[in-house]
DNA sequence: TCGCCACATAGACGCCTGTCAATGCCGGAG
DNA sequence: CTCCGGCATTGACAGGCGTCTATGTGGCGA
């Protein structure tokens, strides 16, 4: 299978991550396209979130349970939801009324590695 | 050992991090601290100033070894640089008419103590 | 079909932040 | 002491983003 990439990590459509910061040199593109991943975690209610989501049963929880800890608005936690679903850091799943959200461990993987040196 | 506090990283004076996310309930206090430590690695100049720091010899590179690569104006820089420093991730070390910026390896690790789940 | 419930989307507002030009500071050379 | 080069600080502006209220959507039960 040769030429094993070592680029993975897409954000929606985009391919962004994922080498230790001191391994080549880091072209605007691929900066902004990492800085947009970092963004989605670099946020105190987002980081929530992924710590709610953690350690919930079986790593996933929907909208309902997470509105009441944060003490914000349903709109304002979808919305950050949203931000982290695109960024491949959680994945949605519908079941009856409820939306469920589960951590993507592959993601936080890359992110490890991104910050290794 | 007894005690090992796994809460380190503080920024300038703020305790920080650094127990993965799964670990322990966050509360918004402490999500706020790791948040502005994330939003400093969170976009994409500084993560070339990183990037070019942590391949240039020692580790180390001077203000006029990076506007160059950037683009950008050295005021710009210094100020990123300044942010980097605040958060911990680099060192300033003045040497003669140059000032010196260093990879601090320690928060790193802690970042990346951080995203494990 | 109707109504309800959980959730998503749209629009608006204020704050934060990345960038620049202009200026100030500081250390070394002469 | 004076000048100069490298770097830091200030002030201003534009764009991005987190939050809200209001409204839309979609599935389930009666």
């Amino acid at each position: 299978m040769a030429a094993v990439t070592q680029d993975r990590l897409d954000i929606g459509a985009e391919q962004v991550c994922c080498t230790p910061l001191s391994t080549a040199p880091l072209d605007r593109d691929r900066a902004e396209r990492l800085a947009r991943l970092l963004k989605a975690v670099a946020d105190p209610t987002r980081l929530q979130l992924l710590s709610l989501v953690a350690q919930a049963p079986e790593r996933e929880a929907c909208v309902c349970e997470l509105t009441g800890p944060l003490g914000l608005t349903q709109p304002t936690v979808s919305h950050h939801l949203k931000v982290l679903v695109d960024a491949g850091l959680l994945a949605r799943e519908r079941r009856g009324p409820w939306a469920f959200y589960r951590l993507v461990v592959d993601r936080f993987d890359d992110l490890q590695t991104l910050l290794s040196l």
